[in-house]
DNA sequence: CTGTTAGCGCATTCAA
DNA sequence: TTGAATGCGCTAACAG
């Protein structure tokens, strides 16, 4: 590669010094005469020079960059929450980084450590759960971090997710208006106690308990990806097999429709399905699925404002908060 | 954020100099006695020291990362190349910086010069094809650049691309043999000229032509995905509609398949679907859909090893190439 | 084996 | 208005 042109190479060409050129780039015209900001912008252009942001972040101490670490880009709503994530960094003159932990704790460390020691600006962190030791340091060290779709318990950090007890209670009130009774609900369990499963979970009792229905343990199943379907299988050997499944994920919910249709049911008159998170063929489906959604823009605006906020505010700890954001149903088909 | 600890203090808290530090840092272990390896050990894990990779990489012109910027995050063929690249460079001790140009051409420029001026080691791209001078300007400069999914012409920049004539026609061919002759092919058509739509096509009328069907011209239409609808009402207006339709990538599926259901049309009954790109639910679909598919893994295996490698050769102009990968045809139900 | 020195490219005083 | 000097944190000779 050509070797780099720099800012003293520019200030030759220009006649100037070094610092008048610094001082055009970044754009107090004040301190120059007309001319030689001319000839500063000629030599600039002929040359073709780009400033080093990295000499720059060196003497300034701020990248303007932050570090996102989804748990798994695979899943849409990973992809749906960065896209709109980097659309708010770049509305503010920040660039994100994209890393991704494949849900693992050891990658995710790695990245973290990375990612600070590229002087990132901030995190955002689809936490594994799997660091606690590194989350605990970064806050204090008062270094800005938001936490996204997860909470880790027992420290002060900013967290945007989604009220997973509503998402489920949402789920399960669609499920006893159409008259289902005996409703199961399967998350995947690949992660530890991931707070979005446990709590799915809990909201599940709670509805049922709030009409009244018993809860029968043998309803609810946790397995990861591969497994589901036996598990499935499993459910559907019990002398009373459900008639509703609420499906946890995305990822849930296609193999419960992998399921369905290998083994012949139709949905919703043998079964009922209702999944967390929307997919793309939800509306089109047969039968069109009945699903709750996350806000993900809302948790992206949240989250940006979260941590653009730590950032700016230097030392002072503001106050953290779990901010619980609203899912809704969208009623179609399937229940 | 507590204030940054260099290696100078630890220099001063081991008793030593800063060079000795730096010895240890890199590994260069003979460089100095047990003792004070254990010294520094202990300083670094005290003072919970971690090297400012800025500050290294001004030194060694080196970061270490590579860019990449897809056109659209939201596509899942975009995710998968992701995930695949991520894991390969991380392979080879190097880290990635995602972007998303969303199929501007602005965004896209922002993104090459940003990446530039943070100084990455070097980029891989689905172009726009709307920023000819950057990439030329890339290409002179011998910057390491790969090309993903789309060519630019008249460039000598290596390319990863699916061999889209082979795509195109294994469709057809499907098609062909289930014995449907009003074919029909839809694309999007939002981006320029983009290769893999125009190749599409261009291996639609080969194939038909091959198998002596006549290509015509209203059969074959491309628009953005918000006016897909419109498109599919024209077709099916027509005198002589089409009996099968190519849908020319995830997008342009869900589209088709959305008409289908809204207008009670049985695939393959009334019209035979074949989509590129494989899709999530494809398997388990009624019917399920027959696709043809990009290998991901390998394009990303081979973008990787050819940006490693113009990496690593420095100045020398290595010769450039485009790489075609086959698709494969995944029969099921749908044609 | 260890310490001294001199930059990497840029921004920021402080004088002139 | 302009320019010389200093330092961000680290690496890489080069001496000792």
């Amino acid at each position: 590669m050509a070797k780099n042109i720099t800012i003293a190479q520019v200030a030759e060409q220009a006649k100037v010094s070094k610092s008048t050129v610094s001082q055009y780039l970044n754009k107090r015209y004040e301190y120059m005469s007309e001319s030689t900001r001319q000839r500063i912008e000629a030599a600039i252009e002929e040359l073709n020079y780009h400033p080093n942001s990295i000499a720059r972040s060196l003497k300034q101490k701020s990248t303007y960059t932050v570090g996102v670490i989804v748990a798994n880009i695979l899943h849409s709503f990973s992809t749906q929450i960065l896209r709109a994530i980097e659309n708010n960094f770049n509305a503010n003159g920040f660039h994100i980084i994209i890393c991704n932990a494949d849900d693992e704790p050891e990658k995710e460390r790695n990245y973290i450590e990375m990612l600070q020691a590229k002087q990132v600006d901030g995190l955002i962190i689809f936490p594994t759960g799997g660091n606690l030791d590194l989350y605990e340091q970064m806050h204090k060290q008062n270094f800005p971090v938001v936490f996204m779709d997860r909470k880790i318990d027992g420290l002060e950090i900013n967290t945007v997710m989604l009220d997973n007890h509503r998402a489920a209670q949402l789920a399960i009130d669609a499920f006893v208006e159409s008259d289902y009774k005996r409703i199961s609900i399967i998350t995947t369990s690949i992660i530890r106690n991931t707070s979005p499963r446990v709590e799915r979970i809990e909201g599940y009792r709670q509805a049922l308990e709030a009409h009244g229905l018993p809860v029968r343990e043998e309803y609810i199943r946790t397995a990861d990806a591969a497994n589901i379907q036996n598990e499935l299988n499993e459910l559907f050997a019990l002398d009373a097999p459900p008639e509703a499944i609420l499906a946890g994920n995305d990822r849930v919910l296609l193999e419960v429709l992998k399921y369905m249709k290998e083994h012949q049911l139709v949905i919703p008159d043998d079964v009922a399905v209702i999944g967390i998170d929307e997919v793309a063929f939800a509306s089109f489906y047969t039968p069109p699925l009945t699903v709750v959604t996350q806000p993900t823009i809302d948790m992206a605006n949240k989250a940006t404002e979260l941590l653009l906020e730590q950032i700016k505010s230097e030392n002072k700890t503001a106050k953290t908060a779990i901010h619980r954001l609203q899912p809704s149903l969208i009623k179609r088909g399937s229940c």
